[in-house]
DNA sequence: TATGAATGAGGTTTCATTCAT
DNA sequence: TATGAATGAAACCTCATTCAT
């Protein structure tokens, strides 16, 4: 990727981020990026398409590691387990920008098409994992339109109500809890 | 309540949760409400406090049926049962708006203090009603602090998912998974 | 004159004085005055002839003062330093309200009709008592159109400064110094 | 400096000083800069910042024209002389953006701190040729604290007096009248 | 006589986008 | 390829004034 192309979506995570979409400014993009203002309309049509592509370097970054999960040679147990240790780590790593990719897939009613793709490519590999694992007999058949998505809300709220509270956040234990949940369920 | 205020409550709720809180006009929702721009700004002193006002007012609503749930006279995996119930029919019902407050709460980094209380109040529900659970020895000593937000999650995630994609959209099926879900886990 | 009133005008010249006439609100008048806000245009037709109103109310005050100097039994010398002495206590009397006068004064250029001749008013009885000093053969024959408002200028900016100023602030001195320098003047 | 910042506060000038600065609206300076509104928003952060920049400019004519009676190789007495003519002239010619910031320098209670700074800047200067006569043995010792702003405001006032009079306004029977007044006083 | 809810014109400011260089 | 001056639409908000009671 063009290095400068790196750099201007590096400094559009920090300010969205930090700020939102709507209230990150090309102006503060562009300083931050050391560019000018018309270079970033240069590499990009609009803001909107800066965020887009954001958006997507993110979640290829999640797919990937997802990805390299799959291909362990271990239970789907053992799999799952893994997943969502990439998850909590990936939330705590990237956190901000996943609020921010949070934030707006909730916030915007226009469909961002791409985006949708991309999260759709996302679930399909949970669904490709959780498939798995009822072949192998090792997890009940459940409906995956209804549990994939319930495992990804509850991944990423538990783990950003963890960040926000902050006081000793501890990692290990997120983990193991939200492993044994969904796992083992809450009844005795 | 101030009948005027009610109207221009329902006007925003309808604009914002459509075009999500910073596209959402105060011309507009003067418009739907039928009363000049200055009367918003007579009853609430900014855009800001208006979506506050209405934030809270939807958040007391789905307190209200949760603690009506608390209060039946049956076992706690009836009542965990009913609450799922609720929550679904309440993300249902009131899906634009619950939307938009939580593309609000990702998005903004602001600490907007009084939704803050507010969620936690909610948070604080949830958690006597698994304790509740745990003390009859119907449920597992689960890690509150992480289930409850789980739990929270895995059920907005998955509704709003659900509604998302249209297509057929089951709701006791939706109700029936989501419990057997979060009471067996996903192990066989 | 009418107590409300009288309420009314003293809460306008402690915001407009604080505030200036731009800034002041209508609002905020009321709210000190302890009545409604349309109680202010029950007895003022505008917030321009409530300025009005205040600022006629001020200059009779001055004017008041000065007419008691012009009564004094002394010589024109001696009643020139009373009045020295009466303009400086005026102005740090009525310090806040003297500024908003004269920032109006020079700040529009909208004719106020009535209020210019208040200020006409007040100009003649300087120049009635610099006429006496000329003819009892104490004063040099100066052009009053000139000497009185270089007068008025003189006395104003050099208290003004002063309470700007605000470090030890000397009004004995004052008065002692602005009444030397316009009698004997600069050069030795 | 840029030219288009020289039409900006040329336009500013015209209509703060024919209007006042409250009243004086962004629509019109951009109107009469040909430039849109926008534009005063590139080079000048706010209303405010237009105002105090254009204030600062003027100022600095005043100054400039000051500093060149100073270094006059002529006697004290001349150079007061001076001084008040280029001071009634200024204020002839700038009479429109004087009348202005006096305005505000008396109507906005708020400091302004550049502004001030820069009308001390003026003030020292009188300081200093006031000095040069008490040295030179022209002039008698006064309190320049004193004697400098009732110099600043005798002069202001009486030429501002005579403009809004217009009838007939004699611009060197006003110097020569100050000066008399100044040097020699009123008494007899 | 007194109120205060309601208004709406009009003001300041922001900012994504364009375009000549 | 890169710039940054310039734009103008559109947003939020203020507040003097009105009027039914």
């Amino acid at each position: 990727m063009n290095p400068k192309i790196r750099v201007i979506l590096k400094a559009a995570a920090k300010v969205m981020a930090q700020k939102g979409f709507e209230k990150a400014t090309m102006d503060e993009i562009a300083k931050i990026s050391k560019v000018a203002k018309g270079t970033l309309y240069y590499y990009f049509k609009s803001k909107e398409e800066l965020f887009l592509k954001l958006t997507l370097s993110i979640l290829e970054e999640l797919e990937e590691r997802t990805k390299k999960v799959l291909e362990l040679k271990v239970s789907a147990v053992e799999k799952l387990r893994a997943l969502i240790k990439v998850q909590v780590e990936f939330f705590l790593e990237f956190h901000e920008e996943v609020v921010l990719i949070l934030g707006d897939f909730f916030g915007s009613t226009l469909p961002r098409e791409s985006f949708r793709v991309k999260i759709n490519d996302y679930y399909r590999l949970l669904n490709q994992l959780i498939e798995e694992g009822i072949k192998a007999n090792e997890f009940r058949k459940v409906n995956l339109e209804i549990f994939v998505p319930a495992f990804f809300g509850m991944t990423s709220f538990a783990t950003i109500r963890g960040i926000l509270r902050e006081k000793g956040f501890l990692k290990d234990q997120l983990i193991e809890n939200l492993t044994e949940i969904i796992l083992n369920g809450l009844k005795k």
